[in-house]
DNA sequence: TTCCGAGTACGACAGCTGTCGTATTCATTC
DNA sequence: GAATGAATACGACAGCTGTCGTACTCGGAA
């Protein structure tokens, strides 16, 4: 535990990245780092195009994510670790949907924090990472009861690609007709792809599957 | 300008209270707000009533105010407006509809300010608002192009009180026949609500709506 | 190789939606 | 008192949606 090479470890500079279309929010967030110790905030970003660009440039422990922000989708985090692998992404989002927590956890974040929480749950997150756990915010973690591993918490019905697509489309307005053009489908095999969503989805009209996939973070048109 | 009267005026800390549901958005606002002169976050509140409990007990000039925070709409500052009429108000949030900006200045808000802007158009607010002026943020200023007087900026097209109700049942992903219900009228008026209400708006679907009325802020459920 | 899931495509049918009417009541404004 | 606008309510009709089928192809897994 107090081994010399763990007090070096203990002693370097954690570095940061920040990473959030909020400017206002940025600002709040590196004073709130800044008070940390050993922990410096190297470099922001305000969208995925100019984070990808950053990352490819600049070298950090870790990078504190705002899914949602223009550009940034769960899969990005899948993207943004294979360009460097060794950085570990804290999630900070205000999207508590348990599809998109599990999504970021699949796809390589080390922490899914909800804007919401404790700000404590920073630091906390922080030690975990530093222990090689992964972290789960209190708003997250207990939409399903109790501590569980974070791999058994929520395992929502998995959906298809062309069926994310689908969901896109609605989010944005579109009707059955417009996404079959957009997928260059037949209107019936579009119609299906919605109607298998919403039986793995439990939803019934237009309106909830729109309500759904906004909630999700999907772009409103 | 440089009168006694002035200098004292000038002296007195500014006092402010903030209201955001996002604790870390909060934690970085009071860093953000400590670190300006003569300025002190007297409060914090995370959703509605609290909020309305807060300004029953405690005086302040400035409130900060997230629209879009569970129990608080555009019309919620009107309430907070006659329960505090001294207490000036600035909305602080990540909406940028027109419709939204309109209602909050309408409603007697002093400044409109987007999270995506640069946060030192919260001091540009404050010293407006010492002035006696309204300030609108940079996203929300030229969303209509070019300086115009703040009254000027944004119409839409007025909805009447059930029009807005409908909407918001929409957004929650409730059938014509379950709004209905809820407004305790013939389905065929909520239809006809709806009807009006894709006209004024120029939207022909049910997901364009829902879309809309998410854009607007309304929960989505 | 056989099986399964994903994607494609079509049909049928009840019910809902979007768009067009008309009409009455009531409060407010001119 | 006439006019206006909001809210109420109904009818008709085409078209879309939600739900149930069926059926073919294809690639990967058992």
């Amino acid at each position: 535990m107090d081994s010399p090479l763990m007090e070096i470890k203990m002693m370097r500079r954690t570095t940061v990245i920040l990473a959030d279309d909020h400017a206002i929010v940025r600002e709040g967030l590196k004073l709130l780092i800044s008070a940390m110790a050993n922990v410096s905030v190297v470099a922001e970003a305000a969208d995925g195009d100019r984070l990808l660009n950053l990352v490819r440039s600049v070298t950090a422990d870790i990078l504190i994510l705002d899914l949602g922000m223009p550009g940034v989708a769960a899969q990005f985090i899948s993207d943004l670790h294979s360009l460097a692998p060794r950085m570990k992404i804290v999630v900070l989002t205000a999207n508590t949907e348990p599809r998109m927590v599990r999504a970021a956890i699949e796809a390589g974040a080390s922490a899914y924090l909800t804007k919401d929480g404790d700000p404590e749950e920073l630091a906390d997150a922080f030690a975990a990472i530093r222990n090689g756990d992964t972290y789960l915010g209190q708003t997250v973690r207990f939409a399903k009861s109790g501590h569980v591993p974070v791999t058994d918490i929520l395992s929502p019905v998995p959906l298809t690609p062309r069926e994310l697509q689908t969901l896109q489309m609605v989010a944005q307005g579109m009707t059955g007709r417009e996404t079959a053009q957009r997928l260059g489908i037949s209107p019936l095999t579009a119609r299906k792809h919605r109607e298998n969503l919403m039986r793995k989805l439990n939803l019934h009209s237009t309106a909830e599957l729109t309500a759904y996939a906004v909630r999700l973070g999907m772009p409103v048109g």
